[in-house]
DNA sequence: ATAATTTGACCACT
DNA sequence: AGTGGTCAAATTAT
């Protein structure tokens, strides 16, 4: 029902991101289930919503979603949303995110990362996907990419610490670059290893010419 | 017509 | 038993 352009939203986008693998909920309390089979990792990144459009509109990293369910969890007042990679039907990609809006915040979303993306192999997309930036790191992986492709040449980028507002675990953190990210599969077990980088980009919106869309009509 | 989104129900795990 | 997550069918949008 809202057919509001994306590219118009995306700009003036706040990245908080935070690198943590491994929970200490489920699985990890036995110790059973964590052997390696799921190595699934999940990163937590929260994004402030613009003002405009749909509040619970995900940024663009680089990848396109296919929203495959909307929970409500106890808990929280806004509705989890599920989404998944287009290609895993495709390509069979294993990304997943989950998007939820901060109760106590509801102008921060807490976007969920689930596995990264195997995407851009095939290159069957010629025309499809000029972001070549994007791209996760090695493992550890940054999925934070900055959808400014052409911009990239703009120097109004800031990174700069977001809010900690909830006064959790995620105590204050420094500011980081990139994280670096060591985590790997299976070994872990008790590790600890929580840590969490966390790194604001603040995308300026100086250049409209930045294309921050890419084909999503077919 | 195709593809994505929506909503509900089912399933799995805790 | 409850919660969270996923799938499936229907609906809507492109």
């Amino acid at each position: 029902m809202d057919e509001a352009p994306k590219s118009l939203i995306l700009k003036g986008w706040k990245l908080a991101f935070s690198s943590d693998s491994m929970r200490g909920s489920g699985a990890s309390s036995q110790g059973d289930l964590t052997s390696r089979l799921e190595v699934a990792e999940r990163r937590v990144i929260r994004v402030a919503v613009p003002e405009i459009g749909n509040p619970e509109l995900p940024p663009d990293d680089g990848h396109t979603w296919r929203k495959y369910g909307q929970k409500r969890i106890l808990n929280s007042i806004f509705p989890r949303g599920y989404y998944r990679c287009t290609h895993q039907k495709s390509y069979q990609c294993p990304a997943k995110k989950t998007v939820q809006r901060l109760d106590v915040d509801p102008s921060i979303l807490e976007v969920t990362y689930i596995n990264h993306h195997i995407c851009h192999l095939s290159s069957t997309a010629p025309s499809l996907a000029p972001p070549p930036p994007p791209h996760l790191l090695p493992s550890g992986g940054v999925v934070v990419n900055h959808l400014l492709t052409s911009a990239a040449s703009n120097s109004g980028k800031m990174w700069l610490p977001l809010s900690t507002e909830t006064g959790e675990g995620d105590a204050e953190y420094g500011v980081v670059h990139m994280a670096d990210t060591m985590f790997n599969s299976g070994g872990a077990a008790g590790t600890s290893n929580s840590f969490m980088d966390l790194l604001i980009f603040q995308a300026n919106a100086k250049d409209d010419s930045s294309v921050i869309r890419h084909g999503i009509n077919l």
